[in-house]
DNA sequence: CCATTTTCTGGAAACGTTTCCAGATCCTGT
DNA sequence: ACAGGATCTGGAAACGTTTCCAGAAAATGG
């Protein structure tokens, strides 16, 4: 409807001053009320409002981050953007969602699309770290922050949690709800959640601490409720287990339907966790017990971090940390009576 | 680490030939092999990528698209979303992801924000359409496409759905399957998806074609899970139904949660459906019969309608449709013994 | 071999904004 | 009343790109 926008330009013509003064007039900077007033008056009725790009151009700003994550279906990511969301909107920030996983054929690509300089700063989780993706970030002409692992020794901020520690406390609390036989549904070991957590079930399960009987683990391909179903099938069809440690909650919630379709009762029969603490595993029958990451809490850490380096950028690299903590729900109670429930 | 980036004049000087000649060099737009390998070579010897920024400005387009929503939480706009990816990242275009919720008074004002021309169009998926809100879309200086209420009668672009049909299919479903007592957990009334369900649903119920004996409504303050827990609470406390329909997925689990407090089991004693054909109502234990409102081909037809406007957008305002159909799992089967199967 | 078209090139303008700089006006203190 | 400063204003440049225009060079046709 409207035929086009009015310009800076136009509403000096329209109040017959200078586009200096009225760029200043509407900034409020250094001009006369006077002044302010009559500028006031004629953007008002010229329906003007400043052109970002051209802004964007002069100000070498473009006011805009951007989030890259591999699956935007992922319950975590999607809480890590509304949080992101929440801490840089009041900055006057715009959210650019990038999709790793069908577009760009890696990180590292989507990280030197950067050089086009259409964002002040990235915040990007991946799920894989090689030399290639920690090259492009250190060559990225704007910050860079990413969720997952550490990088301090490349200089790169970054918010990490400790998941390995995570599935340690998970194991735990399955030990002293009495459980002995423990399997573990992890993702595929060439990410770095998967690699993680691998380490931290090794660890929990194999030194003196380990006071349960039997420790086994199975790969699901993805980090999915899809593949943990069929990991879970294979891990139960060898049956002997009265805990099952998913490294996910979507793999927790295939690992509960497999169970169901052994006809296992959770948490009777089985216990089971996850680990993510998402909505989906709070809703979920029976609810989920997980190990909560903090993902909210990392979105917004990551949101500040790339806050304070867009401001003026030269301090030296940071990196935070969330601990992880358990959360029980239903989906995890005392073994059955046969034996007797562990201090 | 990069100081700066090279620009487009650097890359003449380099060449040793003009800006005008190296920018057509670079889009193998009338200039000689000869002087294409040049500028290529030095574009490639300084790292060259053009500036988004000042392409946007010379060329008024941002390449960039935003979608709003009220709520990204929700899972349906997280398919729209991806879909919406999945059709404009081809074309070179980003998505910007809005949020109306916490940072924007209302969708009139967000909408209106876009008068800075950040942006090439906008999808948008209102909860509530007011005339504020269709008067701000008349007036938007980039196309918007509105996923929900037709609107064809102001000359706007829209994606619906009949959701009011997917209604009376659920309540058909259930009454194939033998269910008499009929009860609905409805949304709040004043929004566009809440008003057009309770049209469905006392549809589906009122006339001669209810073979029910019958049908109540109760409303949940929000779409979500915690409010289905409550409405759902409040409408089995009465007693006497044997189906409950859902307004969402979302407040199907919250359904059938209070049924699970109440002693009653899905969908033995109570058969529930919900709407919207989620991924968390595919893997809910009891997986959820739900009315597909086809989200990921809205938001695919929705990307496609701001693209076409974007191309040249002088043709008429284009309506199209999705039609709801059922799919069946496992919160909903036959009656219990008691009575027979209707056919 | 000249006239005409085609191909290629460089200068310059334009997109809309912010900000530096210099000049003008006003106020203040002595 | 006048020097000095503070306050305000307008001209102009700059950000990086694309594209119009005109002119030069090359190719084509007779």
């Amino acid at each position: 409807m409207t035929s086009s926008r009015a310009t800076l330009i136009q509403v000096a013509e329209r109040a017959g001053v200078s586009l200096a003064s009225t760029s200043r007039a509407l900034h409020g900077t250094g001009a006369s009320p006077a002044m302010v007033e009559r500028v006031r008056a004629a953007a008002a009725e010229l329906g003007y409002s400043p052109d970002a790009t051209g802004r964007s151009l002069r100000m070498k700003r473009t006011f805009q981050v951007a989030f890259a994550v591999a699956d935007i279906g992922n319950p975590v990511y999607v809480e890590m953007l509304t949080a992101i969301h929440e801490v840089l909107a009041p900055h006057g920030y715009r959210v650019v969602v990038m999709s790793t996983g069908h577009t760009v054929a890696s990180t590292a690509d989507l990280v030197r699309s950067l050089s086009s300089g259409f964002v002040d700063g990235l915040i990007v989780s991946p799920l894989r770290t090689d030399d290639e993706l920690v090259t492009a970030i250190m060559q990225a002409p704007v910050p860079v922050v990413v969720i997952g692992r550490s990088l301090e020794q490349h200089g790169i901020d970054s918010v990490s949690t400790d998941s390995a520690a995570g599935l340690g406390q998970a194991v735990a609390h399955l030990l002293e709800i009495g459980r002995r036989q423990i399997g573990f549904v992890n993702g595929p070991l060439d990410t770095t959640p998967g690699a993680a957590r691998q380490r931290g079930f090794d660890a929990a399960t194999s030194g003196p601490a380990f006071t349960g009987e039997h420790a086994e683990t199975e790969r699901a391909d993805d980090f999915t409720v899809a593949a943990g179903l069929e990991a879970g099938r294979r891990l139960l069809a060898r049956g002997g287990l009265d805990a099952v440690v998913a490294a996910n909650d979507l793999l927790a919630i295939g690992v509960i339907r497999a169970a169901g379709e052994l006809g296992l009762s959770v948490p009777g029969d089985l216990a089971v966790t996850g680990m993510d603490d998402t909505e989906i595993g709070k809703v979920f029958q029976p609810s989920l017990t997980s190990v909560s990451l903090g993902s909210a809490e990392r979105g917004r850490l990551a949101a500040r971090l790339v806050l304070d380096r867009v401001g003026d950028g030269v301090e030296p690299a940071r990196q935070v940390a969330v601990g992880p903590h358990l959360v029980v729900r239903e989906s995890t109670a005392a073994a059955p009576s046969k034996e007797k429930r562990a201090r």
